[in-house]
DNA sequence: TGTTAAATGCAAATGTTTTGCATTTAGGAG
DNA sequence: CTCCTAAATGCAAAACATTTGCATTTAACA
């Protein structure tokens, strides 16, 4: 079984959670998607693919509890709420296509010296922050250029 | 009057917009505001304070005129969706407390550098992009600390 | 002052997310 | 393996934010 799942299973079970059926459902369906960016009625409908007599309310319980967690991430723009699982460990931001919602790493976080500033410089106690970039992705915009 | 609401006005006159009261209501609210990010219901209380009679389609309905034009930018995080009037000119990002939500807005834009990185390095077309740094602001720290 | 397109108010619809409650189930104890 | 219990689920209904259709009003300009 994939490293990522073994780990996130673990994480469940030290927290008390259930490995119920529709949790692992949803988690396969993150680490499996070719989309990494999802909304709860994109998942909804993935996962009853497989059972399907699911429920949004099971889904948006899941999705509350994994983001709880930090195994799952929310991201809101432009009306639209999506969730993607968490990279295991470092922490990083992403570019995302608004054409086809590809979803790019960067493979550096630009927090670093902003935070350096931030402390010295004002009284402002930074805890989290949040950075996206918004864009084409390669194939996207080929596709546009035609 | 205000420069900045001049020029607001002068740009909606152009747009071919017309200054209703409850638009002007509703700049007037964005600048005056202690606030700056203000979410729909709290913009439609204060618009309601002066016009009794005010509807909130009108206020969602002037949020998207001003939004589409550049006047007012609009923010998401956490379920929350709130407004804030647009700097003139420079762009910039803000510092939010998540206790009181003062914004305190970042004297520089940490994209630059990454703007670079990303047109060199990578074949994303980076187009918009998203900074917020959330914490508390120095009085809220201060009033957890007692 | 009159005309007209744009803006408003209202009521109802939409879409997403949440909740209460009865039922089912995962996972540990015995 | 079976039982027990707290946690998770399914369902229906509620809550909430946002949008829409339509009749009425109004800002802006001739």
């Amino acid at each position: 079984m994939n490293d990522q799942l073994k780990q996130i299973y673990q994480t469940m079970k030290e927290k008390g959670f259930k490995l119920t059926p529709a949790r692992k459902s949803m988690l396969k369906i993150f680490l499996e998607s070719e989309q990494k960016l999802l909304n709860a009625k994109q998942i909804f409908n993935l996962v009853k693919k497989k059972s399907k007599k699911t429920n949004f309310s099971t889904v948006y319980r899941n999705l509350e509890v994994l983001t709880e967690n930090g195994i799952v991430e929310k991201i809101s723009y432009n009306k639209e709420t999506k969730y993607k699982l968490r990279g295991q460990g470092s922490h990083h931001h992403f570019m995302v296509c608004t054409l086809c919602y590809k979803t790019i790493p960067l493979p550096f976080c630009p927090f670093g010296e902003l935070e350096t500033y931030i402390k010295s410089d004002t009284d402002f106690l930074p805890i989290n922050h949040h950075v996206e970039i918004y864009g084409y992705c390669n194939n996207c915009r080929q596709k546009l250029e035609n």
